[in-house]
DNA sequence: AGACGTACCTGACCGC
DNA sequence: TGCGGTCAGGTACGTC
């Protein structure tokens, strides 16, 4: 699932049910995800209010009132689903899921969050490749798993001019460095693709080696795509889902991912979308627009 | 230092 | 119906 649009769909559901609200009860229902829970994991949560939930790259960061950050990371198949206590089904602007007696009981139901919103928040990840830990809200930055973490690609920050040093003297294809977390936060196969089509460059070509004007465009149609895919709920393909439940809809606006044979969707076109592997990833692109 | 391949884990899907 | 093989949105680690 998880790229930036769909972490930040799933943020943006768990805010009315997390953000100013105290955690009442945190349960885990195994021993790790990816890698093992921190010591004492459910009492640091217990009786803690969430200041603010934020979002960096792919991590959703809560930090709480005692100096301590929650931090989750969805990995490839993590869904935060919000339920509703009782018979309130609507919290802040969004509309959840009652709380059915099986919420937190699912064989990948990993983590479960009762806040006084009132509300049920379980985490289920069946490949468990997410996240969750415990860091010093002030020591994030210097913490192994931010500290060489990119721009934020929707601040201000990022544009053509950072882009531009960012790529340059790079090796790897440009598909290959746009997925380094370390050159732009938050991009993953499907967004890059999208991007690389928007901006009419090929995915072969080497990040050192596209022009300036071509970076342009790039980081305009980065930009663009990630507004785009947020504003539409992110892309389910099978495991995303928004916090109430519901899937994405971005995935029905693909231009390129995942339409290997079909023909290109570049206005007087007529090509047809190529799949190639790249770096064990599948690219998908346009050999005709994209040069 | 940087680039590449591989491993992590489960489920869905396809062909036989 | 069942089995084996392949693939999947991400990251981290070992190796060269």
């Amino acid at each position: 699932m998880p790229e930036l649009p769909e972490v930040e769909t799933v943020r943006l559901g768990l805010k009315p049910a997390l953000e100013d609200r105290v955690i009442l009860k945190a349960q885990i229902r195994r021993g790790d995800l990816r890698r093992p829970f921190p010591a004492r994991f459910t009492e640091r949560l217990e009786g803690r209010a969430v200041r603010a939930l934020r979002r960096r790259a792919k991590y959703i960061l809560a930090d709480l009132d005692s100096g301590e950050t929650l931090v989750i990371h969805l990995g490839m198949s993590g869904r935060m689903s919000v339920y509703a206590a009782g018979h309130r089904r609507r919290l802040g602007d969004y509309v959840y899921n009652p709380a059915p007696e099986s919420a937190g009981h699912d064989k990948h139901d990993h983590v479960i969050l009762d806040t006084d919103a009132p509300a049920r928040i379980v985490f289920n990840d069946h490949r468990r490749f997410g996240l969750m830990t415990l860091i010093a809200t002030d020591a994030l930055e210097e913490n192994p798993l931010f500290e060489d973490i990119g721009i934020e690609p929707l601040s201000a920050g990022f544009g053509a001019a950072y882009l531009a040093q960012a790529l340059a003297g790079k090796k790897p294809p440009v598909k290959s460095a746009l997925l380094d977390q370390r050159v732009v936060a938050g991009l993953g196969n499907i967004y890059v693709c999208e991007a690389l089509f928007l901006a009419h460059i090929s995915p072969k070509r080497l990040a050192g080696a596209v022009r300036r004007d071509e970076v342009v465009r790039l980081a305009r149609a980065i930009k663009s795509v990630l507004k785009a895919a947020i504003k539409a709920g992110g892309s389910t393909l099978r495991d995303h889902a928004q916090a109430t439940g519901d899937p994405g809809n971005f995935q029905h606006r693909f231009l390129v991912y995942g339409r290997e044979g079909k023909p290109c969707k570049g206005t007087r076109c007529g090509g047809t979308v190529k799949r190639i592997v790249q770096a064990g990833r599948s690219s998908f692109y346009c050999p005709r627009c994209q040069t």
